[in-house]
DNA sequence: TTGTATGCGTTATCAA
DNA sequence: TTGATAACGCATACAA
């Protein structure tokens, strides 16, 4: 039953016998029994102190509490002292739930991504945690799972907790998201493309210019035959496909067997394997603008597999600039893509447009930088 | 200003101009002006259906709402179908603050992890919200960055959310950490490793075993001045080398040259680069044991720069096994990690707890699993 | 099985 | 600058 795989213990259930494990039992300290003696004192509750109480220390009224820890400088030096004096010794610390519900808002980002485990999600979710570390706000995260139905169900359950700003994934959102995003009656930002027809702000670059820049490069580098290789095929990547395209075709090199694409999850076992693939439809293949990182590392590992010299033979080119890129043997040309700061921007933008500044631009865009290494260098 | 770096704007600041921003436009639509003619109705409140509408709507009471939607089974049919399609006309979606609020216990699980690209937490958490996914519970992610007052503090924002469970990384809580989580009065997983005296439930395994395990392999296979190179050094790496330690002080081979550690955070380059340290220091070296894979595929690299025979000349042993090292070339030994189910396992764990079910063990040992590969195929 | 009264801890409103 | 009062939206306790 604890197996952690198929069936899920109901969410509301017959609660069981509740046993002696610990906190059940701490919960039966609680106001349950004895019928309350004197004061029906408050039934549940945890014996937190409240606003209340420290105002009955401090001498004030409760208000004037709330003033003194959110906007201290309407309260006078005097009453702000005792108060924060009070607060201290009684270990108060406001209630986030109360105080979303009084103020109809909380102290809330709501950031959606398509991956936790994908290197790109997880950079920019970690710079919006980093922006975001010594801010009175939380982060409350969903994972679409590259879907656009989850991520309409988990903007209809993120919707009611008011947040204050939400960040978003991609700008493909389905109507019904973009109607969420727009009812949110919050800053919303759509990270890591930029586009036109903003929901409400953009931080980002472009992916088709990113695949038009690797594949040019490879063309000017002297190789001709050279194939995509992507895995996933999110939008994303399908505008870095496309990006290469238009580039090939420009040189007049296109031809739509070099495509090699799966919905598959990318990883380095399927670039060796989807590489594989490639080359038995297309022996003569000179090079791959592979769909990102992991691809591109498990072309090279097939190629030292099977004694294929890089970038001699093959030429190979990734994408996103992986730290073990540079490293790789031979080190991997690449697309460096500004996922952190893209997370960084987007925070800095949505605190902005919660202090109520107009942005300078409603669109940024990153940019990105080709790192051109040995993979490349024929 | 919005640079996303340096100064951050002020969170409670003089809300400046609040310009024709989306957003903020919005805010105007609600009862601040026009002093209410007939009914000062709601004051703020974004115009969302409330309990009360759905109960109106369906003419039941407030609270025969509530229960059709957490306890159907405790409302007749008849009145299940009305409010529920009362709930569906109005788009009805409760309040997660007002819920907690009232019920004192808020449907969110907080998890603190120590990083958020360091793919073995990204899998874990992973774990953890494909778990709850389809459960009314939310997550509250937080990141320590291996920082046991980072973890302080984080505890400390969560414990006033009243969260349903927490979930934690490590099991070397500092003790006001570890007070905090006994106090949050709500069950307790600590993940990554197991160990005595667990807060309240554990779901790991030995890392001293693991890394034990990994250095037994290599003495097998035939590997005698086997060094270890660790990155980061967290206490999880720090009882692998205790485990590696244990097993070549066992076989007569420890030599306290033979490691080589930093606390610096851990990536492939810096793998490499350590192993160029650790042969300068010990040229015989005939074998390696590396912290995680990312170090043990710099290490790889760099034999393939330096023209260093693996396995022949130099063995290569990595812990968590990624799917790259399958594919790497040659193909990498590693520790294989159950991180991913450990996400699962302490979901499941929590869940049960919460539905006052007694966990038939407290401490859950997932293991480990020993990949052979090239490697160390001597 | 259903409803009434009440409280959860905080902030908005408005008057002092 | 300060405070009394009334929400905020929902769930608990208890009665019917």
């Amino acid at each position: 039953m604890a197996s952690g795989c198929g069936s899920r213990p109901g969410w509301h259930g017959d609660s069981g016998k509740d046993a002696e494990h610990r906190f059940a039992a701490s919960r039966r300290l609680f106001g349950v029994g004895e019928k309350a003696v004197i004061k029906p004192r408050s039934r549940r509750g945890g014996g937190r102190p409240t606003i209340a109480d420290v105002a009955r220390k401090a001498g004030v009224g409760a208000i004037t509490v709330s003033r003194a820890l959110r906007e201290p400088e309407r309260v006078s030096e005097d009453l702000r002292r005792q108060i924060l004096a009070a607060v201290d010794e009684l270990g108060y610390v406001p209630d986030p739930n109360a105080r979303a519900l009084a103020s109809a808002r909380a102290e809330v980002f709501g950031v959606l991504v398509p991956s936790l485990t994908n290197n790109v999600f997880a950079e920019t979710v970690r710079g919006i945690y980093d922006s975001l570390s010594d801010s009175p706000f939380r982060i409350q995260l969903g994972n679409t799972h590259y879907s656009g139905l989850e991520e309409e169900r988990l903007l209809q359950v993120f919707g009611p907790q008011r947040p204050a700003a939400l960040i978003v994934a991609g700008i493909d959102q389905t109507p019904t998201s973009r109607r969420l995003l727009e009812a949110a009656g919050c800053p919303v930002v759509q990270v890591m493309e930029t586009g036109p027809d903003p929901v409400d702000m953009m931080v980002g670059f472009s992916h088709f210019d990113g695949g038009r820049t690797a594949a040019e490069h490879m063309i000017e580098a002297g190789y001709r035959r050279i194939g995509f290789i992507g895995a996933r095929m999110d939008p994303r990547s399908q505008r870095r496909l496309a990006g290469y395209r238009a580039a090939m075709e420009a040189a007049g090199l296109f031809d739509a067997r070099l495509v090699t694409t799966t919905p598959v999850p990318s990883s380095v076992s399927l670039g060796r394997e989807l590489f594989r693939g490639a080359l038995a439809k297309m022996p003569m293949l000179d090079g791959v603008f592979c769909n990102n990182d992991d691809i591109a590392l498990g072309v090279l590992f097939e190629c030292h597999h099977a004694s294929i010299a890089v970038p001699k033979t093959i030429g190979i080119t990734g994408f996103n600039d992986l730290d073990m890129m540079q490293v790789a043997f031979p080190s991997v040309t690449s697309v460096r893509t500004p996922r952190y700061e893209i997370g960084r921007r987007s925070v800095a933008m949505a605190l902005a447009a919660i202090a109520g500044e107009r942005p300078e631009q409603r669109v940024v865009d990153l940019g990105f930088e080709l790192k051109r290494r040995e993979s490349t260098a024929r």
